[in-house]
DNA sequence: TTTTACGTACAGTTTAAACTGTACGAAACA
DNA sequence: TGTTTCGTACAGTTTAAACTGTACGTAAAA
């Protein structure tokens, strides 16, 4: 029993670094990684519990997880409180999650730096911030190729018949 | 000459964003980005001066940044004071910075939760932790993959001849 | 309708990270 | 040799993030 419980402590210790590394909290990735491991939805008070945060944090952290669509709220009859799962398909769900992430903030920065090179272009003496901003726009670009090849990727990856 | 500074200003936040997404601090992206816009090497002093941080900050800052093959130190005869500079090839350095904190970390849970399933294994109850352990198995197979994939084309990538 | 139970907004608190100033050891200079 | 100038270790401070408890609005139950 007390085993029992230190393995599962163990597993939620470790997936949470690796759910760290897209990008989350590591309390957000705890709450997801023990909402993953447990085999039915949770409420909020169960969580709150079984994380030992109030339920406070457990309310803000559960926002973020389905602002990312990590987590969905899920209807029981008769039941009362909200009910929350982790979504299935860690690997599309997550890699989707982050390489929209990073395309996004691209996009982002493509527009900022072609605005920044308009008024460069307009003043004599910049040739070396010029210089430097054009590989930054380069750097950006390759950035960019490289994380829609990814996705082309992963969206042609098979993933096993039981959803991961 | 204010508006000069205002562009650089801007270009040093833009960018600094697009580092921060690479994992680094807030701090350690404005320095990173500080350096590799300035035209020559810098002194702990200068960089403190310009980044409006104390000596201490910087010192460990660069500690950060050298211990992630981003900036290298310069010599220069006659000068006294170490000269730090950012290093060339922006892509592959911080795609490789990347991708090996990626394939390192899923090295270590790949050992971990293998060792941990060893455990599960051999007690009779735990049908369903064995199968999310399973799961998340495959979970960083899929991930590990993944990278080893991007790493081998970033590798085959080409980049200008200007070395970015 | 009144009562109870839930989720969440908000203000205040705790905790961790970032940062600073002083002080010291080592290397360059005289 | 003594003196100066640098980099960095360390303790203390500041700042930002995470977290909590109370209090309120809303919806279900009685």
């Amino acid at each position: 029993m007390t085993s029992e419980q230190t393995i599962t402590d163990n597993l939620i210790h470790e997936f949470s670094k690796t759910i760290e590394m897209f990008g989350l909290s590591p309390a957000d990735a705890r709450l997801f990684t023990t909402l993953y491991l447990n085999h039915r939805p949770m409420t909020l008070d169960e969580m709150s519990q079984t994380t030992g945060k109030s339920k406070t944090s457990v309310n803000t952290g559960i926002r973020n997880l389905s602002d990312l669509n990590l987590v969905k709220q899920v209807w029981k009859k008769g039941v009362r409180k909200d009910l929350y799962a982790a979504e299935d398909d860690l690997f599309h769900r997550f890699m989707h999650m982050y390489l929209d992430k990073w395309i996004g903030h691209i996009n982002l920065q493509k527009r900022s730096l072609d605005q920044l090179k308009e008024h460069v272009n307009k003043r004599p003496q910049g040739e070396l911030i010029e210089e430097k901003l054009a590989h930054m726009i380069t750097f950006h670009a390759l950035i960019e190729t490289t994380f829609h090849c990814v996705k082309e990727e992963t969206n042609h990856m098979l993933v096993d018949q039981n959803k991961l």
